[in-house]
DNA sequence: GAGCAAACTTATCGCGCGTTAAATTTTTTA
DNA sequence: TAAAAAATTTAACGCGCGATAAGTTTGCTC
């Protein structure tokens, strides 16, 4: 309870062990003897003693700590993914950090700017994508052991971890063929994801494989106002009618959009008789299962990317990425079957 | 270029200035002549120098960093409020750092722990509430100057900045009665956030004094998937027939939930003759624009709770907390009229 | 209980920076 | 231009811990 305990010398005396000892526990509790490790712990719970880690990270040049930096943490996808990646980090014995930039290319140099200076034993980044400032980010990448998340770019970091856009689209695609007829693409007009691109592009491979004609519509806007994008997309696309009875959206976050737009215009989404158009998408957004009607979706495998991801990292700093190649790993969609299309 | 530099030493050398100038350059760079500055800063760009913050940080007893702990990231509201305090952080000088407790006391209790050995200047904290480790949380409040953002616990920390949950209920009950009939109250049978408690509160009383009878129904559920649960509640609640024709949700999320599950009902909900009930809720969630019917809410003032916490923890930390008591602060909403009632 | 490895102690250095006091230089003011 | 004020330099110590080398104790094996 004596909180007068305020560095390790004066623990290893309230414990009656050397310092060095307390040191040598602190790095691993099982290379003291039994006896000695409890006489530690138990000085350590009556005295509350924390060592302090800025004078045990000084002269490391490599910490235990991990930089998570995301595009938007608003955004429920990323949300979602830096939170996996953040638990399996702790469980690894690292110390993660979170960071988004918020969609601002500026701030996402200054995240790593900054994170530099925390001698982070590896970072996983989600980049921004198009909008990255690409030198600055590659330098980053030479300095620190940077696994990419989600957005490739290419030949940047260690690894790319993400999902395979390709089979997103095509079982949407697909789907959508097998139980009614091919459909319209609908998506913003500049995405600053390269994701976004990658789906366009396999949409059109695809359509033409099936011998339809691709269609597309691109939305203005800019941001990560996706839903909103949608929505007013949508309101625009339909003032001049259905243009056709399927719709493809690039991501969940305009769908939502979209489905919002549908219904104020009265329009009723789905593959019953009578519906005036279907809708599919990708991701499998948090909130897809909430959408009216409940929106049918690629899925990300989260749980498979968020693993890899961590483990890749967690390879490469301990083995050092000296010898390796960069790898790229692109998990499957799972295509998951709701009531809008 | 030559990135020889590696401490501050070599750092005066290559500029041609002295360490302590130096040092006290990165203290206050007005604090040294103009002439001077420029020199060291010419250095600084030159060998692209940082300085080391574990040393920096270790001899202080305070350090510019902030903490920022919410229950849940992967919530948009929190998401958002979290966002809007880590840039007013950022723009007041500290260097803020993002941690989610995940809706896991045990987990909020160990951000706090770990959050002391980083000695932060202070901590702008929204608590899990009920399940928080009050004890541990007093502790915590008691050794870093702390401010309570969103749900406040009586007496801890130096000041509670959020919602009047009074002035939410009161709106809405007020609009649906004034336009329609009193509502039912649905909510979550034990809610884990304080403010759920206020405004089930708030909804009796005001109903009483209105000369109405109160009807409240609690659906079962555990945890942060508030849509899920307001979803299955809805669905056992619709199973029984329309209760009452009015409905207020407790908050948004659970809402999103309940229009899901009206929908698949083919229950229309909104204000126009023939809609079979209508629907308000509390929060103005990011996607209450986008569900369907939109969402009629009582908006919480994001700018303003965010604005005021930061401005309160940066007036704590840099006078002191010693003399000042304890205020607490709660911003009215604004009713966001909207489709569903 | 001798022999030996593992665990521990003692002693000492270094890290990068904060901080201070006294001496010195530069700039401002009268 | 001399005096006063401000900025800078020199020198030196301390912080809490990591790390290492050499000597000492402990506990285990046969």
């Amino acid at each position: 309870m004596t909180n007068t305990i305020k560095n390790m010398d004066e623990l290893a005396k309230a414990s009656g062990v050397s310092r060095p000892t307390v040191s040598k526990y602190f790095h691993d509790p099982d290379s003291v003897r039994a006896s000695t490790r409890e006489r530690i712990e138990a000085a350590i719970q009556a005295h509350d003693y924390r060592p302090n880690i800025y004078a045990i990270n000084q002269n490391r040049k490599l910490t235990k700590n991990v930089g998570i930096v995301v595009p938007h943490l608003a955004d429920p996808f990323f949300a979602e993914i830096a939170r996996a990646i953040e638990q399996l980090c702790i469980e690894a014995g690292f110390s993660p950090t979170m960071y988004s930039s918020y969609g601002d290319a500026q701030q996402e140099i200054e995240i790593l700017d900054s994170l530099r200076s925390l001698k982070p034993a590896g970072v996983l980044l989600a980049p921004l994508g198009h909008d990255s400032d690409l030198k600055r980010l590659e330098k980053f990448c030479k300095s620190v052991p940077t696994v990419l998340v989600d957005s490739n770019i290419e030949g940047l970091g260690e690894a790319f971890i993400g999902s395979d856009n390709a089979s997103f689209v095509n079982q949407t695609v697909e789907y959508l063929v097998r139980t009614g007829e091919p459909p319209l693409f609908f998506e913003m007009e500049t995405p600053s994801n390269p994701n976004a691109d990658h789906r366009r592009e396999t949409y059109i491979a695809k359509m033409n494989s099936m011998g339809f004609e691709p269609e597309i519509i691109g939305v203005p806007g800019k941001g990560w106002n996706f839903e909103e994008i949608g929505y007013r997309g949508a309101h625009d696309l339909l003032d001049k009618g259905i243009p056709k009875r399927s719709i493809l959206c690039s991501n969940d976050r305009l769908a939502i959009g979209f489905l919002s737009a549908a219904y104020e215009r009265g329009l009723t989404v789905g593959r019953q008789p009578g519906d005036s158009l279907r809708l599919a998408s990708n991701d499998d957004h948090p909130y897809a299962r909430f959408t009216c009607p409940s929106l049918t979706t690629a899925a990300h495998d989260y749980e498979a990317v968020s693993t890899h991801s961590v483990r890749t990292l967690v390879e490469r700093i301990e083995q050092g990425s000296a010898l390796r190649t960069r790898q790229e790993t692109r998990y499957p969609a799972r295509l998951v079957l709701r009531n809008s299309s």
